[in-house]
DNA sequence: GACTGTCTGTTCGGTAGCGAACACAACCCA
DNA sequence: TGGGTTGTGTTCGCTACCGAACAGACAGTC
């Protein structure tokens, strides 16, 4: 979608599909630092002034959206507008989304941060069954992707979710959520309590 | 200075000291997730319409600056005017640091991460020498005490730094920056890019 | 001076996750 | 039907880091 270094051109909101935002570091290793599903948007700091890309944006999950120019945005949403601040929280909303991810990184099990972002992308894509490989899951936590699956493997044994070539299924949500770790009700409650998200 | 959950009543804008914003975690664990020095502030989601506070913040280094009611804040930068203009774009420049410091609290090592705090922190204090014990250092890095102390110990060795009892001291720069992770500068220069901060 | 609290040093076993290499299995298409 | 591509399983040794416990060293106070 966008390449670090990009100029921001265009601004999108995901619908069905979630995005991204991937931090790609020297010797090729990345790690994913924020997502953006059906409650956000990509391309808001255009709002704030600044109009380059200092990450990189892809698709996590194929689906549709709406996007429109940077400029059309920056018309439609002028400052103290409705629309503007409904955007202007949910940038702050998706700060402290990536504020909780640095903890997440930090301190928790890849086993837990497996879970979270199962359940997180569960959410996004608003049904239990979705398209992922190890290889990618393993990109998004930053890891190899060998970890990944061994992790899967017990998680599959323990009956929370069932996978085969390419697509997972969870089986069992309410355990999968005992197991993540606490990052994934810390940022599900932050979005809510600042956007109001209706429960 | 601000506890998690607290209505957001005022803004700082550090002038020699530093303030970071550390997530407590279950369990008792934290880890710091950003960094406010002379170049930013505190209290900027009020801008954005957000007027309660989700993580805490903490002085990291004593020192002076100023701070101001949020109603005032509000009242001095309105939209479209050049203050607003330019705490829009630190706001930005603020979570690009965030994002940059997921990728290192996951893919880093500490003796790594340990140099990169050093250097921010010295650029920040505008000195070499400022005071720091190895337990607070842990509690900014989300790890232990003693792992803290080994890693001081060998960049000590290595003729980069001189600690004594609760004061550190940068000896060779350079050397430092070399063996820190990339982050530091990449943040350094997302600055420079964003905020337009004159060499 | 002795006392106390804070700060730092060191050790030991345990384990999560890394890096690399290789084998197999499922799906796609010719 | 077979061959190539993509996805998954498994192994091995290795290292960084954890958790816990304890010992010493410095600094302020009475």
């Amino acid at each position: 979608m966008n390449e670090p270094g990009d100029r921001l051109r265009q601004a999108f909101f995901p619908d069905s599909g979630v995005i991204s935002v991937v931090n790609l570091m020297r010797g090729g290793r990345a790690i994913e630092v924020g997502t953006i599903g059906r409650e956000g948007m990509s391309g808001a700091s255009a709002l704030l002034g600044v109009d380059f890309v200092p990450y990189r944006y892809i698709v996590q999950v194929p689906g549709s959206g709406w996007r429109m120019k940077t400029a059309d945005l920056l018309e439609a949403a002028r400052p103290d507008t409705p629309l503007w601040r409904l955007l202007m929280r949910y940038s702050v909303a998706f700060t402290s989304q990536v504020m909780q991810s640095v903890a997440c990184a930090g301190l928790h099990s890849i086993d837990e941060r497996c879970c979270r972002w199962l359940l997180t992308t569960r959410d996004s894509v608003d049904s239990d069954r979705f398209s992922l490989t190890h290889e990618f899951l393993a990109l998004m936590l930053g890891t190899r992707r060998t970890s990944v699956s061994q992790v899967l493997k017990r998680i599959q044994n323990d009956g929370l979710i069932n996978y085969r070539r390419g697509t997972i299924t969870i089986v069992n949500r309410r355990g999968l959520e005992a197991r993540a770790c606490e990052c994934y009700r810390s940022v599900t409650d932050l979005f809510r309590r600042i956007l109001g998200e209706p429960g």
